[in-house]
DNA sequence: CTAAACTTGACTATTTTAGTCAGGTATATA
DNA sequence: TATATACCTGACTAAAATAGTCAAGTTTAG
């Protein structure tokens, strides 16, 4: 049970990026080597959040990505969800009536499963941006 | 984000153990068919939980496995520690004082990884076998 | 015009997972 | 005591997921 680096790099690309963005586009570049992301797999990850809405892109020389919505709009519920970065405890399709085992029931653990996923999700919903921002919002390049 | 079948054929197999223990040593045999587990597959699983003692073995013809606690006391952080399904959201090593980047201090989001691991933890830390056996224990074979 | 920076899609090495396979050893029971 | 049952151990491996790389663009400020 572990968090993939497209998760990670999300969050912490989207923190970096909200410290600064209120004074201009942020490259991605700048990113990528202020958090010792490789720049070719934060180009995924922004494609990523750019189609669900959570960054806007400025093409061009002192291009970069801005914030599409305010940092305590920005839930990781939301940035999880951009870069599939799935909370995945049970087995089984959930919609379904079938267990995890191919038997007609759920299995003896699904509630159990199903349970953290919640508790998870929970943690995940409650989370913005903003509150990853803290004190430590740089106000001048 | 999402579990291993180690650890949740662990929790599986040990509900389904303690549904059965009270009367006769059960046989991973037994399980394997009752659960839809592969047998190689949970020898290797007992064979941990045996060395973390959870269960204890009795060979030969109508051996098996007992619980080697009461199923109050299992916790599934006992369970999962014994499988080496560890809850891995922190990248870096907590007791070095470096980030998971190798800079010389925590990255930005280490602070968030580490209050979701035990966000996690607290939920395993607080469920025990016992929780998940409620009112379905066979009490004949 | 040119360099900076976004855009897109294909490709791949490495690691992890989820097992399988092949040989054991111990013991209850007939 | 023979035998079948069931635990025990370690090595091996196919498949999937991960964490990227690589290549070839397009857009736009200066
Ligand atoms: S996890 Fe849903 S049936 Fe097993
Ligand atoms: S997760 Fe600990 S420093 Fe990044």
């Amino acid at each position: 049970m572990k968090l993939t680096s497209k998760g990670r790099y999300a969050v912490m690309a989207l923190v970096d990026l909200a410290r600064f963005d209120n004074i201009n586009p942020v490259s991605l570049r700048d990113i990528s080597l202020r958090q010792g992301i490789s720049l070719d797999y934060l180009e995924q990850i922004f494609s990523k959040l750019k189609k669900n809405e959570i960054v806007k892109s400025i093409r061009g020389t002192q291009g970069g990505y801005v914030l599409n919505k305010k940092p305590n709009d920005i839930k990781l519920t939301n940035i999880f969800h951009a870069v599939d970065e799935k909370v995945k405890t049970v087995q089984c399709k959930k919609e379904s009536k079938k267990g995890c085992n191919g038997k007609a029931t759920k299995c003896i653990t699904h509630n159990l499963w199903d349970e953290l996923e919640t508790h998870i999700n929970t943690f995940f919903e409650n989370k913005s941006l903003k509150d990853l921002l803290n004190n430590n919002k740089e106000t001048r390049i």
